[in-house]
DNA sequence: CTGAAAGCGCTTACAG
DNA sequence: CTGAAAGCGCTTACAG
């Protein structure tokens, strides 16, 4: 592999020192008192080649990476993957590169991740934790990196947090189901303890209770193969619930097909309300209503929080959590409930009708 | 920021020179004939600080980063997402990290992104290219930097290619139509000179020929706005279509819309079959008809070419071309073709027709 | 078997 | 206004 060129092969082919390359590439030039004539030479010739500076050897001398370590649980899940394209392109603005990777919600899989972007010395980090890595966490600011939590937190860390009113977010879910004419409203969640989901199941069990409802959840462990089977069974035991939230994006997938299997309708058997929004709840039949987050300014707060902490490393760091509004998109998968139901089925529901697709 | 020990830190803490910790660092203890007591004595030492090496100086020193560059077209294309997570798997196990980012197709933006890659002195780039880098990839493989495109190719450039059977995968999908009693099937493409879509078309019009039908195209630019209404516009105008095929992912997307909003009913008014198979196809109603790519496979093959090149840098570079086969799924959306129009949909599946929402 | 020293390509305090 | 030199934290050829 041929060398590339380096700042010392300009400067001695230039005649020039290469202090006055340097100055000149990091546009301190004028700051610097390097003349105008020799500013001019230099980067005509640095054009005319093409040069770019080896940006390892920029980070070794300095300290900077200018480089984000971004973690997110799913990259491929349409939340994480809308923020990450709006944290990149706001991080690009003020020069960063912004590097991610998924954690799959496992804990060593983050710590090792973390661990890696150490190594690299990354600026800064901006991180969606998986359960059990407050250690690292608390580690990271021990050595005044800056850090910026999103999405879930841990209560006790006094790290800057953005977040979503998740709470809310799920009592909106239950009462628009509730005004709409729907009783018995289940909940489909993950067996967690992160803050979004426990903020979440509150706001749900809250909401059941202002109207002296009772409430009817099934929790399914992280990434669970069975999640439909599951959600499937819960239905089919519950015969009573005429509607049902879903917590994640992933849990209404799995509970539309369950559903699709079991052949209900929607939602004249059972409506649905998913949480987080996704491309193609519009394209569903029917539509799926959902709990959206604000992924753009999730995403514009996030950067800014870490952009101020990066420009001035030494402030006093203390706990700051924003947290944002969620909006409720109604479709038809939680349109007002028909009273008149043919038939049987204790408060109108219908048994299964159709066989499921072999 | 406090700064972290480094290699002369430890050897001073422990009375030992440098160099023995970095080939007790690098696993060369052995081979390089570090007594074992000193090697038990350095690594107690450096697994008790908690030591990690720095990354960046160990780059600068060996001219090598251990970072595999990757640039896909758009990291929340269901496609290019999943093939991203198995690269990044397969990378880790051969010690590589894999940093990616998205193009979006924009000349530009890959450019930049080889640029900012390279001045971080990538050791290894797997590509989706976009039109317009073949001087940016001739330039990486003059340096003899290793390349891997994936996808689509320049047929010009001696790179090494991991591709599917496109041609072949677009024939299939028009022949299953035509056996399942289809007569007038239609193409919604981009408008691409891109192999991976040059190709596709080229196996459409084929087979079209060979049935002697008459071919009927939409060709909409990259990421356009309108994607929804030119598809709708192209479905009223061409009312004799009974099929149609979509060579993308999003433009099955936009066309199920267009459908929607035109208020017909899968597959009796129109079949469908989509390019690359998508985790929702199965959830739609009805359930879509696709050509799906071996994604593990590409992935695999794309990293296996890939560390092997990084392997022997200087070995002799030419072109190499790998073509993977594609496998149609086939679901409800080009059932066979009923000639009286049906009463209900067939093998017991409901169509639930809701108008648009406005 | 072990260690001192040079050097990767930058930046910047310092001397002229 | 300009340049020589030290140093960021590693690796490795070389001398002992």
């Amino acid at each position: 592999m041929k060398r590339k060129p380096s700042i010392h092969d300009i400067a001695r082919e230039l005649d020039v020192s290469a202090t006055a390359i340097s100055f000149v590439l990091n546009g301190k030039a004028k700051e610097k008192r390097v003349s105008e004539e020799l500013e001019k030479k230099i980067l005509d010739y640095i054009h005319k080649v093409g040069f770019s500076p080896n940006l390892i050897a920029k980070s070794l001398r300095t300290g900077k990476s200018n480089i984000i370590g971004m973690l997110v649980e799913d990259i491929s899940d349409p939340f994480f993957s809308s923020i990450t394209r709006w944290v990149e392109t706001r991080a690009f603005e003020h020069g960063y590169k912004v590097f991610f990777s998924s954690t799959e919600n496992e804990t060593e899989k983050a710590k090792s991740l973390i661990r890696i972007f150490r190594e690299r010395q990354v600026d800064g980090y901006i991180i969606a934790p998986t359960p059990g890595i407050e250690a690292e966490i608390r580690s990271l600011m021990d050595d005044h990196i800056p850090v910026v939590l999103f999405d879930r937190h841990f209560p006790q860390l006094p790290t800057i947090n953005v977040l979503i009113d998740n709470y809310q977010g799920a009592y909106d879910a239950v009462d628009h189901l509730r005004v709409n004419g729907y009783k018995n409203i289940g909940l489909v969640t993950l067996d967690s303890k992160q803050t979004q989901m426990t903020d979440r199941l509150k706001g749900y069990t809250e909401a059941i209770k202002a109207n002296k409802g009772k409430g009817c959840v099934l929790k399914i462990p992280f990434a669970h193969r069975e999640a439909v089977k599951r959600i499937s069974d819960f239905l089919t035991v519950n015969k009573g619930l005429d509607a049902v939230v879903f917590l994640t994006n992933y849990l209404a997938i799995s509970g539309l097909e369950a559903i699709a299997a079991l052949g209900l309708s929607v939602p004249e058997d059972l409506a649905i309300v998913g949480f987080d929004d996704n491309t193609h709840f519009s394209l569903f039949s029917p539509s799926i209503t959902a709990v959206a987050q604000p992924v753009e300014e999730i995403a514009g707060q996030v950067i800014l929080q870490l952009i101020d902490r990066l420009r001035k490393p030494e402030a006093k760091t203390g706990k700051k959590t924003i947290v944002l509004p969620t909006q409720l998109i109604v479709r038809n998968s939680s349109g007002r409930k028909v009273k008149t139901k043919p038939v049987a089925g204790p408060k109108g529901f219908t048994t299964v009708k159709t066989k499921p697709i072999p």
